[in-house]
This record gives structure tokens, C-alpha cells and sequence, in this order.
DNA sequence: ATGCTTGGATAGTGCCGGTATCCGAGAAGG
DNA sequence: CCTTCTCGGATACCGGCACTATCCAAGCAT
């Protein structure tokens, strides 16, 4: 396959596939002369994976590289690439740990996984990108004048935790054909915005149950 | 309180405050002569949910605005703004009507909401942007090679339902102080990034708990 | 041989959220 | 009253991001 049939295939314009090929996103293809590269199956693969994961995802192209860069790290076992993978996704930037709705935030915060008694509660609570963006949300919440306790959202909690189940379930079904860490990650990062779109659905179908047509 | 004291108070320079005024996310202060204008608790409370829709809920300024103008049109009922600015807030370009795959989906999706007994089946299952959403992941799952029917979703879906439910008794616990739209928008858009939040560490919890240690 | 296509390098585009600069009108102080 | 400072508004500009357009020399096809 060259880089016009490879952009045929996947619908992605060439311009648009040499850019990825310069970020890094890409791995370069065969090269056969100075005028020919190659590419295969694989390439177009992880061409949609990449598509996947900017347009329905919106994973920034820098994020993208760096998960890549986990998946193929042949220097991890196959649990770790996914766990090193997903960590790297969430692009929240530190929140000012001086700001008191910050700090509170992040005192329910571990209060909160303490009550649940995830593992997270010991391990990982203030170094986890998740809990961060966490933290962030919670205070921003605060900051508006909301008023919650961390008992409020064990509820939530517990409903996720059981979405990652469902999650763990989806993804073992897939392994099959390709045993891959590339495979888990994108399930997380689809899963999500459906996840969201039916959130958003769910609201409407309730708020229209209680409070009438639109 | 004066331009600079509403910035003072709530954090956003006053350059980012002028922008958000000319962008029109912000009514004018009363204007008391030609170099000063005044600001009120309402501004600020405007501020900062504007602060949150963008840097917590990373909402497009554009969509800000349009939101806020079904908050503030006193032409429709309560519970209708809350709706029409739910409606507004997703940003998912309309999918290729031609590509198998969208059309898959969207048949997939309306069959899950069919079994689901969502009154969205009859009502606004081909208009609602939240749909759309749903349609546009689902394709690109597929689109993958990700092999998934209508009922594996179904039990995601009753999740989502459960936590629309939360979300409806936080908003309507908080209604007491104001009992504006407003309210239950910054509830939408900020319970999200939390749920996103507390679905990564579920995810990480999980996995960890199948997997071993990161 | 000639014209077309190929892939690589480089520079440019459009959008978006925000920032810097300039300005004239007033407020504050002596 | 005059100077100096600050205010708010208008305008131009900035930096990051995801592409996209242009150029080029090397090869392939006829």
C-alpha cells in the first residue's frame, strides 16, 4: 500500500497522514526507494486508531504520541501498558494547591476513596491524573457555591465503579483477535464519549419524565 | 464593584473579563459615567460560571453563549430552558449520512433506545445532538473492528439512567438558594468532567484489582 | 524523453482563547 | 486648578493546535 492508497483506505486526506508521520503518530513505512514507502495492514490500523482517538476521542495530537509511545513499549507487560497508557490521557494541568477550594476539594476527595475503599485510596490518590482532574471539578464546583459531601458522590462512585466493569467485560471480549494493548486503550477512549452522549440522553429522557415534554 | 474589583474577586484578569464582555458571555455593568461601570453579585456569579463552563467543562466560548441564552430567555418556562440550553451544549459535527457505518450505528442506536423504552425513541431520537454523539462513537467503534450489538449497551445505558437520576436529586436539592436555570446548566455541565473523573479511577481501580499493581 | 506521480521538507492557514497596547475621560491629591 | 493616576473601551496582536498548501527532486509509465 503507498501513502495515496493508505489515505484512500482510511479516508484520511495524504497531507493529513504526513503530518502524522512527522508527530510521530505513524511509524514510518517501508521505504523502497527514495520515491516509494510501503505500508501495510498494521499501518492502516493504527492509522484509524489514531483518527479514533483525535476526532471522537479528543485526545490532543501530543497525548496521542504519548500513549502510543506506552502501547509499543515493549519494555512493560501487557497489564502495565494499558495502566501507563490510560494514565497518560486525561490533559488536566495542576491545579494551584494554595487555593483553599483546591485543598478542601482534595481532602473529600481522599475522604471519598477511603469510604469506597478503592485500592487508589493508599496507592496513587495524589499522584493520579484522574484524581486530579477530579479534584479540579470538585473544586470548581465549591467555588460556585454548590454545596456537596463526599458522601453525596459515593453514589456516583458506585455506578461508575460498575461502568468499569462493564468496561473490563467489553475489553476481554475484544482480545481475542489481536492480543494488544492497543486494543484496551482505545476501548477506554470510545467508551467515553459514548458514556457521555448517553449520559446526556439519559438526562433528557429524566428531565422530560419529570418535568414534562420539551 | 468596579472592573477591577470583579476581577479582584473572582480570579480572571481583567483583559479575560473585557473578552468575555465583548463576546457577549457577560451583560454590561450599569454604565455610571463614561469611564466607570458597575458590577454586582450577579455578574460575578455570571463570571464564574462562565469560568467553569470553559475551563472546567472546557465548553467552546461560542456555545457559552448560546447556553446562557436559553438560561436568560424569559420567554420560555423553567424547566424548557433547561432543555434548550442542554440541547446546545454538545459539538458534534453532523456525520456522513453515506458512510455504512454512521448508518449502522444510528439504526443500532435507535433499536437500543426502542429496547430501552426511552421515550427519546419516539420524541427526538434523530435530532437530539446527544444522539448524534452516541451515533458518531458507536461508528468509529465499529469502524475499528470493535464488534458490539445494541444489548451489550443496554446495561450501560440503565447505569447512565441511574446517575441522571442522581443528578436530578443533586440539582433539585440546590434549587433553595436560586431557582434559576442556571443552577441546573452548571449542574449538567460540571457533574461531567466529576463522572469522567471517577470513570478513570474506577477503570484504574479495576483493573488494578484484575491485573495486580500497576 | 516527457509528463505525471511520489514522498519528504517547509511554510502557511484558520480558529480559538486570551493578552497587550493605546486612548480619552474622569477621579484623587496638592 | 492643574497634574498625575487609574479607569474602561476599542483594536490589534499572540501562541497553540490541527491541519493544509507549496515546492522539490527522484522515479515510474508511455
Amino acid at each position: 500500500m503507498r501513502l495515496a492508497e493508505l489515505s484512500a483506505h482510511s479516508g484520511v486526506s495524504t497531507a493529513t497522514i504526513k503530518y502524522y508521520l512527522r508527530e510521530g503518530l505513524l511509524p514510518p513505512g517501508r521505504q523502497l526507494n527514495a520515491t516509494t514507502a510501503e505500508y501495510d495492514e498494521e499501518h492502516l490500523r493504527r492509522l484509524r486508531l489514531v483518527r479514533a482517538m483525535i476526532q471522537v476521542g479528543k485526545v490532543p495530537v501530543a497525548t496521542v504520541r504519548e500513549v502510543l509511545g506506552h502501547v509499543d513499549d515493549d519494555s512493560l507487560p501487557r497489564a502495565m501498558r494499558l495502566g501507563a497508557a490510560v494514565w497518560a490521557l486525561p490533559q488536566v494541568p495542576e491545579p494551584d494547591a494554595d487555593d483553599e477550594f483546591v485543598r478542601g476539594a482534595r481532602t473529600a476527595m481522599e475522604e471519598l476513596l477511603r469510604t469506597l475503599g478503592w485500592s487508589n485510596a493508599q496507592a496513587m490518590t495524589s499522584t493520579s491524573p484522574s484524581f486530579r482532574s477530579l479534584v479540579v471539578a470538585a473544586a470548581a464546583l465549591r467555588r460556585l457555591g454548590y454545596d456537596w459531601s463526599p458522601e453525596m458522590l459515593v453514589p456516583y462512585a458506585r455506578l461508575m465503579r460498575q461502568v468499569a466493569e462493564l468496561d473490563m467485560a467489553f475489553m476481554e471480549s475484544q482480545v481475542s483477535e489481536a492480543e494488544k494493548a492497543e486494543v484496551a486503550v482505545l476501548g477506554v477512549v470510545l467508551v467515553e464519549p459514548m458514556l457521555r452522549a448517553l449520559h446526556r440522553l439519559a438526562q433528557e429522557e429524566e428531565s422530560t419524565r419529570r418535568y414534562g415534554f420539551e
